[in-house]
DNA sequence: GAAGTTCATGCCTTGCGGTTATGAACTTTT
DNA sequence: AAAAGTTCATAACCGCAAGGCATGAACTTC
């Protein structure tokens, strides 16, 4: 396994399209194909789906996304920090978001900061929230952008609000709710859920539970999930009903239908966290620039 | 940045050694030498010292050498969880330590493993606390062996007993203790101390100006440093003075005198950390031959 | 001071990752 | 329905960088 094998892989994944991949790697489209093929005889696994001329991740391929991304997260970390704390070279500011942050938020506010400060330098890790709190606390990461944090997190962190996003429920297209404009939670009672892992999502499986609780019934979990596209894979295939943050919508959902909850409308707010610690003038500006576009949204 | 480099990198400075270490990764000397090389190149900072036809980790070597194992650990479990998850491959035990106790308990806890259960398969990792926490809890470790665990995380895990061991007082050859066999901790109440980091060690700093506190002063901590051998090294060069468990004697300390604590008998628990999950058989299995082997030290 | 280390340098070879050219499957356009 | 335009895979070829060998310089040990 090498490192441009796992950027290739990303590319692909990310742009779900080989040769949109190779044009975003520079380098060309067959090559990328045959690093691919490498990485999967190596893993033993297939991580594509070809078919019809066109690549879909397999489960085993959403799986592997997450950890090809946080591998290539670490590496490019592992390298600024040593050179930050050996070498004099000037601070990256790393900032973790979710991805579906990155086309409202995360961009344009970077775009905006580097004109501003053109000599800082900015490094962007999308991240599930379980990495980018273990990255905050190891100094890995100076800012977090992420939702759900449980009061052991909070202690240990500086948080901000930044805006509040209202939960919405995942359903197949098929199912007998999926037409309508809103649905009661209770209404869902006796349906297979789906779920966010706790292990890469803190505490979401018993905010789940306590959210349906309220609603007078208790959910039956029937799988659990690591991430937000694999959670809308799972249901948009018939695997059960979820919830989760309406800005789910920003990803690709094939086969599900988002539809509003009505009655206990249950909010997220999403958060910006940092370290302790005292923030540079540039951090301070970067997240001033975060809050103020993150209220216009 | 290559994978390759990584290793070659890890194996040099675990050996100490070009030549041994290119032995061990099965490469010629030179080869492995200009892989350093060119890693250092990227970098832009030296790793190693070279000074007298030996190699020695620079500072920024040691920072990276923690980096690059943990690099090379999360890319191998990487693998071979998605190969267990989606592939039916057998479960791989993975198996975190310290690595002052590779010697006398896990390598020959494994191999007395291995002979009973030739089909499992026990993968190790020498990883600092912190790092091995974290990878329980995302499962990417089935077992962890560490000394130190606040409150919060005892409750999280399933928690066993292995040994305690003395903790000693770590001085400079030159110190005006460094001969004596014993000392109580208030005679160092005026010296400069190095800890270890929160970042890697969780509450270590905490529990220094505590045990400090119970002797009658507050410690002058002036450094702080990410694993055992750079504490040992910083002492070494007279940075100051420390507190770290006898087993430490383990590990190379030129310049360094361990002198064992007289008065308040200050003892750190090895603890055996699994998840709160049912153990395989083979894992009861590994647990109990731990345990055994850790009660005869 | 001879023999044995250890690491670095120079030259050569080879394997592998890259490219271009091409083809097959499928979609979109006219 | 044919043509034009996709997309991914395969094949053949190329160049470079990683690896090997031979050697040398610095240092240690006997």
């Amino acid at each position: 396994m090498e490192f441009h094998q796992l950027r290739y892989f990303v590319a692909a994944a990310e742009e779900l399209s080989v040769s949109k991949a190779a044009e975003r790697v520079h380098v060309s489209q067959p090559a990328l194909s045959r690093q691919i093929r490498l990485l999967e005889e190596e893993i033993g696994l297939q991580l594509f789906d070809r078919i019809k001329q066109r690549i879909h991740l397999t489960e085993a391929g959403k799986f592997f996304l997450l950890k090809a991304r946080q591998l290539l997260c670490d590496s490019e970390m592992a390298v600024q920090r040593v050179r930050e704390e050996f070498g004099g070279a000037r601070k990256t500011l790393r900032l973790g978001f979710l991805s579906p942050f990155l086309d409202d938020l995360v961009a344009p506010v970077v775009r905006e900061f580097q004109q501003r400060h053109p000599a800082s330098k900015v490094s962007l890790f999308d991240l599930p929230p379980r990495a980018q709190l273990d990255r905050l606390r190891l100094h890995e990461l100076d800012i977090g952008i992420l939702a759900n944090l449980d009061d052991e997190e909070r202690k240990r962190f500086d948080v901000r609000r930044l805006s509040k996003h209202r939960f919405v429920v995942v359903l197949p297209e098929s199912h007998r709710l999926a037409r309508r404009k809103s649905v009661k939670l209770a209404e869902l009672a006796a349906d297979d859920w789906v779920s966010l892992s706790n292990a890469f999502f803190p505490k979401r499986r018993e905010f789940l539970t306590e959210t349906c609780a309220k609603a007078g019934f208790i959910p039956r979990i029937v799988s659990e999930t690591d991430s937000l596209p694999m959670m809308l894979a799972e249901i948009g295939t018939g695997g059960g009903v979820g919830l989760m943050p309406g800005h789910a919508a920003k990803l690709p959902h094939a086969g599900c239908a988002l539809v509003a909850l009505t009655a206990p409308v249950v909010e997220s707010e999403l958060l910006l966290i940092t370290p302790k610690a005292p923030a540079s003038k540039e951090m301070e500006s970067l997240i001033a620039l975060l809050k103020e576009r993150a209220a216009r949204i």
